[in-house]
RNA sequence: UGCUCCGUAGUGUAAUUGGCAACACGUCUGACUCUGGAUCAGAAGAGUUCAGGUUCGAGCCCUGACGGAGCAACCA
């Protein structure tokens, strides 16, 4: 049996981007024995975000695609930083993306032996020395990006004695920060990146996997590229801002490589979104700080909020796929996101009746104790989600904004004298309404039904503007509804000078709304299952529902021209 | 004032080896509708940052400006 398809490895007239393009060349050409390999290298020290999403779908993607492999590869070269509590989630989080990495899951960490191993190499060969000077010395030496540095007095120490200080640096003999190891490169290379860069520092923190086995450990640029060539990697894509680092990751692969095979990194530009922020230090510093409830927060651009929240995995990846991969560096706007889940939502989400801000209707000619089952379409986008019965009955609630005393032009809702028609049952017509009048609130609305106009069979001629969603008063069901807007009120919160991102933060980015009423048949509801309130947006389930207490949250609002247009 | 990268409608992306700028979202009309949703039809909106050059012809190539981003962590 044939597994999934396998996409046609070139497509004419089909635009794609110049990653793929690059594969598509390298295929053809017979690089690398016409393999792809790909990876994907997350540090775990915080939740993937919807950036990471978008780099998922690129080496994963990129990899299915094209008959290839994409690796899980966490780089953990940082134990200060790191936890296994991360690793976790991160893996947890790609699935859920739809990603599969099989049997593929690395470690930087794995490699310290080999990258260790090769950094004596490098001593040996008179490419890299020990500096025993303070950060800030080896800093200074350094130079600025417009002025070349100068070169350590340690630079021109032997062969042996680097060895051994090497050895004993990883023994553990020497205090953090008191030594570290350099690559012998340029001091005045106009590439900061080059002027030898520190390729081993001193760290005591346990590593959350080798323990206390090492005490020296490779920074990043000595790590990636290597643990590439290790991996058989053969298109390393990473974000724009790693472009720099590319001549030192070169440099170190044409020390290590043996054959023809090298690793190519290329970059790509990173996902911005408006009205949030992305860096995992401000996305911890707003856990941290209880501004939040937690990573998934429905509100955070994490994937596990995304989650909570109601996004599919199918939306995000439309997503990403709609915005693309260039080198400009864009921001990208929520609204687009937004789009995409409305758009695959409006194909699965059963619609359901729920009234988030209820007013009594009583239907005035209604039989007292009656109740009729009436049958509703479960989504109008796919016949075979069937149909269901939902109870009518004397009293029903509607949405407070369905009801306007006295109506504005184009009202085509309820008010005094006003027909309209309640979804899938009757149309109604208010005849009057109770107000309070010391705080103006409608407590009751009045209404007659016309009983020729019940909803199917025989279709009455009647035709009425609006059509309200309702919900059965005796048969309602309670429930909490938590709205959320957007974390911030600035496009670009961070980007302020002279103002810190929280000063932005939106207050309020969520309303929790209580004593809503939602059709019976949501009793049931599980958690995360995701519905269409009608009219008024998609709705998922909590996952702090509990069997007596139900909690959903909006994702979305449904286009609305309405309140648009009467804002 | 060093190096690297980028500059196409409001936003994000396209434009085969140079051949008179396309798509999506958004916006605005209209149709339809038992969701003011969806769907369908249509419209407006850039002459490709600017100035030169090469060419019969340039968003694509060259030069120079201008604008933006990244690089000066013993982070990744």
């Amino acid at each position: 049996m044939s597994k999934e398809k396998q996409e046609e490895p070139v497509i004419k007239g089909e635009s794609m981007s110049f990653i793929e393009q690059f594969i598509v060349d390298d295929l053809q050409n017979g690089k690398n024995e016409g393999k792809i390999v790909t990876r994907f290298p997350p540090e775990p020290n915080g939740y993937l975000h919807i950036g990471h999403a978008k780099a998922v779908c690129l080496s994963f993607g990129m990899a299915k695609k094209y008959g290839g492999k994409c690796n899980l590869r966490f780089d953990d070269t940082n134990p200060e930083k790191e936890d296994v509590e991360y690793v976790d989630s991160i893996k947890e989080d790609i699935k859920w993306l739809g990603f599969d990495w099989e049997d593929r899951e690395y470690y930087a960490s794995d490699y310290f032996g080999r990258l260790y191993n090769f950094a004596v190499d490098l001593i040996k060969i008179g490419l890299a020395y020990v500096d025993d000077q303070p950060a800030e010395v080896i800093s200074e030496q350094k130079g600025l990006p417009s002025r070349p540095g100068v070169e350590s007095e340690y630079r021109k120490r032997t062969i042996d004695e680097n060895l051994g200080l090497f050895e004993r640096m990883n023994k553990g003999e020497f205090e953090e920060g008191s030594r570290v190891l350099r690559a012998r490169i340029d001091m005045s290379s106009p590439n900061m990146h080059m002027r030898d860069p520190i390729i081993y520092r001193i760290l005591k923190t346990p590593h959350h996997r080798t323990g206390d086995k090492w005490n020296a450990y490779p920074m990043y640029d000595f790590a990636h590229g290597q643990s590439d060539y290790f991996e058989g990697v053969t298109h390393s894509l990473c974000t724009l801002e790693f472009e720099v680092h590319r001549p030192l990751y070169d440099w170190f692969i044409d020390q290590l490589k043996t054959g023809d095979y090298r690793p190519r990194q290329i970059e790509f530009n990173r996902l911005n979104l408006n009205y949030t922020v992305m860096s995992k230090r401000k996305l911890l510093e707003l856990v941290q700080e209880g501004r939040v409830s937690g990573w998934d927060d429905p509100r955070m651009p994490t994937l596990c909020g995304l989650r909570r929240r109601g996004y599919t995995p199918e939306s995000i990846r439309k997503f990403v796929d709609l915005i693309g991969y260039t080198k400009v560096e864009a921001i990208n706007d929520v609204s687009l996101l937004e789009h995409a889940v409305r758009d695959d939502l409006n194909m699965r989400a059963p619609r359901v009746f729920g009234v988030l801000n209820p007013v009594r209707v009583i239907i005035t000619n209604y039989p007292e104790g009656k109740t009729e089952n009436v049958e509703v379409i479960n989504n109008p986008e796919d016949e075979s989600m069937g149909k269901r019965t939902v109870p009518f009955s004397r009293e029903v609630y509607i949405e407070q904004e369905d009801f306007m005393e006295t109506p504005v032009p184009k009202f085509f809702r309820l008010a005094p004298g006003m027909e309209v028609r309640l979804k899938g049952a009757y149309i109604i017509k208010c005849e009057s309404f109770r107000k309070n009048e010391k705080t103006g609130i409608i407590e009751e609305i009045y209404c007659t039904y016309d009983p020729e106009t019940r909803s199917g069979a025989n279709q009455s001629e009647k035709k009425v503007k609006g059509t309200l969603h309702w919900v059965s008063a005796a048969h309602a069901v309670e429930a909490e509804v938590r709205l959320y807007d957007r974390l911030f009120n600035h496009e670009d919160p961070a980007g302020q000078k002279d103002h810190d991102y929280r000063e932005f933060l939106n207050p309020g980015s969520l309303q929790v709304v209580k004593g809503c009423k939602v059709e019976p048949s949501l009793k049931s509801a599980k958690h995360l299952e995701k519905f269409q309130f009608q009219r008024l947006g998609y709705f998922c389930v909590d996952p702090d529902t509990k069997s007596d207490h139900l909690v959903f949250n909006r994702t979305v609002q449904l286009k609305d021209t309405w309140t648009k247009l009467n804002r």
